[in-house]
DNA sequence: CTGGTTTTGTACGAAACCGTACAAGAACAA
DNA sequence: TTGTTCTTGTACGGTTTCGTACAAAACCAG
């Protein structure tokens, strides 16, 4: 895997940690386009992605929406529990297949409260991910479609692995927040310079070094914060 | 003043959260571009806002720069001490003059450590950060000039209080993330619908319930989401 | 008052993106 | 194969915003 996120935030926990989850922890499959929560209601269970990845979507009452973040195995869904709020107004989008721990809701809260060392890492990529958010917000305001797609890609492929991704554009118009139109012609321009592959449905990074070339700073920004956030100095 | 985030955070803490604050509490007064912080360097101090408030602002390498928080006297700046990161990309800048108590990083981190309740209660705030930066990262992505500014002017007038905003142009076009002469033209769009009233280094709202017409719907899902975080059910 | 500075108003061509529509191509079912 | 459905490619006028520039107006210092 490419990316910077390659460690499992599960994996990354000390064994006493860990155990404080361990009895509640249950595997299950995550079915492209599954909703993990519904924004404004109870958040059922905390997921640990182990493989494929959550995109933290916001939905206006127009029915236009955005992504407003992204989880892979390095981080988890669930966040707000550890501060006692029950629900999000953000919707947690299952991207391609994969798999995930999870942990009801309750258990949940039950072990971050017993455990100071195990909320202080949950705490941590919370943190991360209000950094993430944060920069995506700029990113948004800021930046055309050809760099934010390209970061896109780039994110999603350290989440996802190598290999071909199932994506339609009408899709990424969604992530991205723009026309779908508006990326069929901007993946054109990226295949036409070799950094990606397409087919129906599909879509395969062929030079990755190129792709970062044409992303924003956000891309590497991001990537900066998360790896400052979890070294061991940061904690100190 | 007319917003919902009217109460002060110190002031909605129990007395003994608040007791575990007090020793280290130091008034001081914020004055206009005063940055609390610097971005990549260690936070010195937590800031709770009596009056004024705190733009949260990220700036790219190139100079161009887009805020992506707000603070008033709801909140504070610093709540990534309490997960134990020690700075934020983030720029923390003060709006127009205004008085703060802060706390000395160290005897935040250790009174916030020592008293649960007071965590939970700021944890609560971060919350409600982490959640109207997301709405912000949609809302710049979706959302037009004219409605943003709108929204950011009925935000700026919750946490500053009625009567005249001192606020240049090119202020806000930082703040915003836009040209200034579209911050021009968008303030003569509402001033000549008798919304506001302007003057050189002024602004003063005048039908706020027609502002309220202009804004986004993100300005009431924010506070929404405000009520819904700080509310008693919420943190049951 | 006078001259300089700061802030705001305005203009204009260029770029990015939108909303929409429709055709072409790929996959699928019968 | 044939017809149907899903996905992608493409087009085009309209809107929003940009980058830039310059003039007008407000304010300030001497």
């Amino acid at each position: 895997m490419a990316g910077g996120s390659s460690v499992s935030l599960l994996d990354s926990l000390k064994p006493s940690e860990l155990a404080a989850l361990r009895p509640h922890l249950e595997r299950v499959s995550l079915t492209a386009e599954q909703r993990l929560s519904t924004p404004g209601r109870p958040i059922k269970h905390a997921y640990f992605p182990i493989q494929g990845m959550i995109s933290l979507v916001y939905r206006y009452s127009t029915g236009a929406m955005i992504e407003v973040g992204m989880i892979g195995r390095e981080g988890f869904w669930g966040g707000s529990l550890i501060a006692g709020v029950a629900s999000s107004p953000v919707d947690a989008m299952v991207q391609g297949d994969g798999q995930a721990f999870r942990v009801p809701a309750k258990a949940f809260m039950k072990a971050v409260d017993g455990n100071p060392g195990l909320k202080a890492h949950l705490l941590l990529h919370n943190q991360f991910l209000q950094v993430q958010t944060a920069i995506t917000a700029a990113c948004n305001g800021l930046h055309t479609i050809q760099p934010r797609l390209a970061r896109w890609l780039l994110e999603a492929h350290d989440r996802l692995g190598d290999g071909d991704m199932l994506l339609k554009h009408e899709f990424l118009s969604y992530m991205l927040g723009v026309r779908r139109a508006g990326i069929t012609s901007t993946l054109a321009t990226l295949k036409a310079k070799g950094l990606i592959e397409t087919g129906r449905g599909s879509l395969r990074i062929k030079n990755r070094k190129g792709l970062e070339a044409e992303a924003c700073e956000c891309y590497q920004i991001v990537k900066k914060e998360y790896r400052r956030i979890f070294s061991p100095k940061a904690t100190a």
